[in-house]
DNA sequence: ACGTTATAGTTTGACATCAAACCTTTTCTA
DNA sequence: TAGAAAAGGTTTGATGTCAAACTATAACGT
């Protein structure tokens, strides 16, 4: 951030942590971005690789776990798992049980993918947290839990 | 956040940061709007809060500097600053020294806004810092001003 | 059993956002 | 001095995102 916040007011700054966090989600977002393009995975968002990665950890899920999960709105989801389809890497079935519920699932494409992803997430959590201990960490996720049971 | 975390490899705990970080970004963003809305300013982003709050801050500016100070491109505050136009919250003037800069000022309206835009922010401000020390929220910041350098 | 209410996911519209291309103006270099 | 390069901001296209409205299915209450 440039020079432009020198001189402020102390009680000013408080407001910043907010704003430092919109930057860090940012620089996060636009890294993961460059590394699966990178890896030819071009059109992938961040999101889609949430969906994906609840996949590889979960298995199959109903669309409203997805959005769950990733914490986006249903809509979303939809067209976000509509083009994870179109790229074949997930299938969509209906519930036999309910059959108002779709349940999204990897295909074999999909599954291959992991390995670059686990990498992508490696990359950055190498990048990200250079410099920090454990216990920095540590403290730095309960802050963050704290903020946002707070909002 | 839900359950489905439970049970995780400790070593994907580290990548929940990033995760939360941008749970607290949403967070914070609805909020904002929905305080904005409340006081009669609905179409006002947090993005576009973000420019009457640099110009608040600093005085009339430049697009680029605006941009610079949002994190945003340039092509964005294009649109932003635009739309802040049409709400007549600033008006924009080409600089006499070059006349490819354009110089984005608060109106009479605008100014008048200041109030508001303060209260919102210390609405922020108390909800999600609540249960946070001085100290806790130094280190917060601290922490999150490693990752940024970091990506 | 039937009508009402709730749920799951989709469609539609609006908009913030970025990248690329573009146009005008200014700066730089030979 | 003239042409090339750079800078400032706009336009255009694509896309993630949310909210509202919608459709089909399931659950609930009388």
């Amino acid at each position: 951030m440039s020079n432009y916040y020198q001189g402020m007011k102390a009680d000013m700054k408080s407001e910043l942590i907010i704003r430092q966090i919109g930057q860090v989600r940012d620089k996060a977002n636009a890294f993961l971005i460059k590394e699966l393009k990178r890896r030819h995975m071009k059109g992938i968002a961040p999101t889609h690789g949430d969906i994906l990665w609840a996949l590889y950890t979960y298995g199959e899920l109903p669309m409203n776990k997805l959005a769950q999960i990733i914490g986006r709105d249903k809509s979303t989801v939809t067209a976000l798992v509509n083009k994870l389809i179109n790229f074949k890497y997930v299938e969509k079935r209906t519930d036999p049980a309910d059959s108002r519920i779709s349940n999204i699932f990897l295909t074999e494409k999909g599954r291959a993918m992991k390995q670059d992803f686990w990498e992508v997430s490696e990359a950055l959590r190498a990048k990200a947290y250079q410099g920090l201990s454990k216990e920095q960490m540590a403290t730095l996720m309960e802050l963050l839990n704290k903020i946002q049971e707070n909002l």
